[in-house]
RNA sequence: GCUGGUUUAGCUCAGUUGGUAGAGCAGCUGAUUUGUAAUCAGCAGGUCGGGGGUUCAAGUCCGUCAACCAGCUCCA
């Protein structure tokens, strides 16, 4: 007999080669229905999985990650399956689990589009309906590699296994896929399926390779799972930036101005101008110095800093280095100039560390599918900072970039969304940045230890490093769960020598310092497409564009809202009066709609006593009412102590 | 840049086999003077994304360019 271990430390005694599947079963048939894949002595596998020793055994159900991938990767073959089935000629490639469902990437002449769907979706079903086991096996390379002859995509993934490893396989009826698994143990056990999208996806990664077809997809164990997650996305749909910035008259787009070139209307203008001030108070508060530098520069200067050579695609250049005698081009960042600033005078070892801030406009000449709303455009402002210093200052200067980032998301409320990862330099890919080896394992090193020595958890990212040194970045998730760098702090030990930037030692030694890039909130256009995820378009108080709107009952009370008003805005409250004769409910309806935090509204009784019946955003009754004083007094408090 | 989709009034959308554009909301005007999420009536508003082509005739069919959306690649 076997001892089994089970989570939370039971101990079952099976059968020698009993499989996992069937321990299930022995436990309850509601777990035997639920099981998805198993954990077993810490690795996760196949219910199917034949246990042979004494072994900790941890069932897997949808509602855990490696449950879900295993349910969903399933799904996927089966998909695959009925794309198969549909178009023998296609051919396979791969098809993983991801975040939040799957996808299967095909190779495929036929055109496939949105209104295809519906019908793989019913193969698909026929599939599960026909409860198919998937079954595993495996072949040495050379057989795998005849299995598979007609599908070459298959070949190339398998040729670039080991010699000698045993390739594994899944076969679910007249269906065979090169796969490492785990699976269910039948398709019979998917129960909800949605095929959601068609796009297209580069074979690898590789935009060099051939363009597949992808169909995206989700599935659940139950109907009304499947429902609410179909109902989640479109709700994600409505908080969408790009929607509702545009609805609420934040910012919008014109043919004739072009791609990635947003036009800031009054109330988006007014929440980067807010957020603006205050980035720029408190930096000089902890010691920054503002600069204001141009917007463009003489190639010669992006020479020397490696824009020229390792940046230009990204760069918008005025005029032709063959015909004209000067070119120009707008800054893509704001490093270079600043360096500038530092090198107007020699610099001593007291000087440091220096720190330069400037609210920094920058011209990036995105490819024209990149464009995304305010998430990613070709002019954009960032709160950007290069601060000099000598290498014993380097770890309390990154820490107080970090604090500073840290303060801005926490006073924003953003600080809970989001990850950070460390980008490192990729080696195999030594065109894509300037330095040697020892430069990058040096930059790197100081900046592992670093990180590690202030316990900041972080993701790896290989490849993600800017061209002249590491990155940390702060990493955000937008309401499509797509991931976007907002902050970034990076080390970099390399532009100072190339352009002479030094300083003289104690000992009286020339030294170049290191220079630490960083934004404290990230660029403005990108932080308010996030920040108007994150509230529905309902800012805070401190940050709402209108924060308050008087609204008398008729006629009678107008002179008492317009006082009112006056009143708060000679307090510095942004406030104005909705005067037109109509219905209370249709005024606050609008009010409500356009997410004004504060509607007061004046009818006789309040005109008369000096008072204000106020109601705050979102709620269906009023607060109450009160006198002006004391509302601007609760107001200004809220704005003050920027409360969310 | 690549794959697919979309583009009709300020917004959301109708528009039949190709036969010469419609609704609701918003706007304007008037009436209503209102107590908590849509008061009533009238008016106005469109080179159907731009520019070509096919046709007796194009919102509708076919190129092309642009913008927008999803994804890939790239990136703050």
């Amino acid at each position: 007999m076997l001892k089994l271990t089970l989570k939370g430390g039971d101990v079952r005694e099976a059968e020698q080669g009993v499989t996992v599947d069937s321990v299930c079963r022995d436990i309850s048939m509601g777990l035997y229905r639920a099981a998805c894949a198993a954990r077993v002595n810490g690795e996760v596998a196949d219910l199917r999985t034949v246990l042979n020793e004494d072994s900790t055994l941890d069932i897997l159900t949808f509602d855990d990650l490696d449950g879900k991938k295993a349910y969903w990767h399933t799904t996927s073959h089966i998909m695959a399956q009925a794309v198969k089935r549909l178009y023998p000629q296609v051919k396979l490639t791969i098809g993983p689990s991801i975040d939040n469902g799957f996808y299967y990437d095909f190779d495929l002449e036929d055109s496939l589009t949105l209104e295809d769907l519906p019908k793989i979706e019913a193969e698909m079903k026929k599939i599960i309906k026909e409860a198919l086991p998937l079954e595993r096996f495996a072949l040495p390379k050379a057989e795998a590699l005849e299995l598979m002859k007609d599908e070459p995509y298959k070949c190339e993934l398998i040729e670039a296994l080991p010699e000698d490893e045993e390739i594994s396989f899944y076969k679910q009826g007249d269906f065979v896929d090169l796969c490492a698994g785990p699976h269910l143990p039948d398709t019979g056990r998917v129960k909800a399926v949605k095929l959601l999208s068609v796009t297209g996806a580069y074979w690898r990664g590789d935009s060099k390779n051939k363009m597949l077809k992808r169909i995206y997809g989700v599935a659940f164990p139950k109907a009304s799972e499947l429902e609410a997650h179909l109902q989640q996305l479109e709700e994600a749909k409505k908080r969408d930036h790009n929607k509702l910035g545009r609805e609420l008259e934040l910012f919008t787009t014109s043919d004739v101005i072009g791609q990635g070139l947003p036009i800031m209307l009054p109330k988006g203008a007014r929440i980067i101008q807010l957020l603006q001030r205050f980035v720029e108070d408190e930096e000089q508060k902890r010691g920054w110095l503002l600069t204001k530098t141009p917007y463009m520069a003489k190639s010669d200067l992006y020479k020397i800093s490696g824009h020229w050579d390792h940046y230009q695609d990204g760069m918008f250049v005025l005029g032709d280095e063959e015909k004209d005698k000067e070119v120009f081009a707008l800054r893509p960042m704001t490093c270079p100039f600043q360096y500038q600033a530092y090198l107007n005078r020699a610099r001593s070892y007291r000087d440091l560390p220096l720190r330069y801030n400037e609210t920094s406009t920058l011209f990036r000449n995105e490819a024209s599918g990149e464009m995304h709303g305010l998430i990613r455009v070709r002019q954009f402002t960032i709160s950007e900072g290069h601060l000099m210093c000598r290498p014993d200052q380097l770890e309390e200067e990154f820490k107080g970039c970090l604090e500073l980032a840290i303060f801005m998301l926490k006073t924003l409320g953003l600080y809970e969304d989001v990850s950070y990862r460390f980008s490192q330099w990729d080696p195999d890919n030594r065109e894509k940045y300037i330095g040697t080896e020892e430069q990058w394992d040096e930059a790197q090193g100081i900046m592992k230890r670093i990180l590690d020595h202030l316990e900041i958890p972080y993701a790896i990212g290989v490849g993600e490093a800017a061209f002249y040194g590491p990155k940390l970045d702060i990493q955000i998730k937008n309401v499509h769960g797509k991931e976007d760098t907002l902050i970034t702090i990076q080390i970099d030990q390399m532009l100072a020598e190339k352009f002479g930037m030094e300083y003289t030692d104690a000992d009286g030694s020339k030294k170049n310092p290191y220079i630490i890039h960083r934004t404290s909130i990230g660029c403005y256009e990108r932080t308010l497409a996030l920040l108007i995820e994150k509230y529905a378009g309902a800012f805070p108080l401190w940050l709402a564009p209108e924060q308050v709107r008087v609204m008398p009952i008729s006629e009678r009370q107008a002179d008492a809202a317009t006082e009112v008003t006056e009143q708060l805005k000679a307090a510095g409250l942004r406030a104005e009066a909705d005067l037109r004769n109509e219905k209370i409910g249709y005024k606050i309806r609008e009010a409500q709609m356009q997410k004004v935090p504060y509607m007061l509204i004046i009818g006789d009784k309040e005109a008369e006593s000096g008072t204000v019946s106020v109601r705050r955003r979102g709620e269906n009754g009023d607060l109450g009412s009160m006198s002006v004083e004391e509302f601007l007094q609760k107001a200004l408090v809220e704005v003050a102590t920027k409360a969310r």
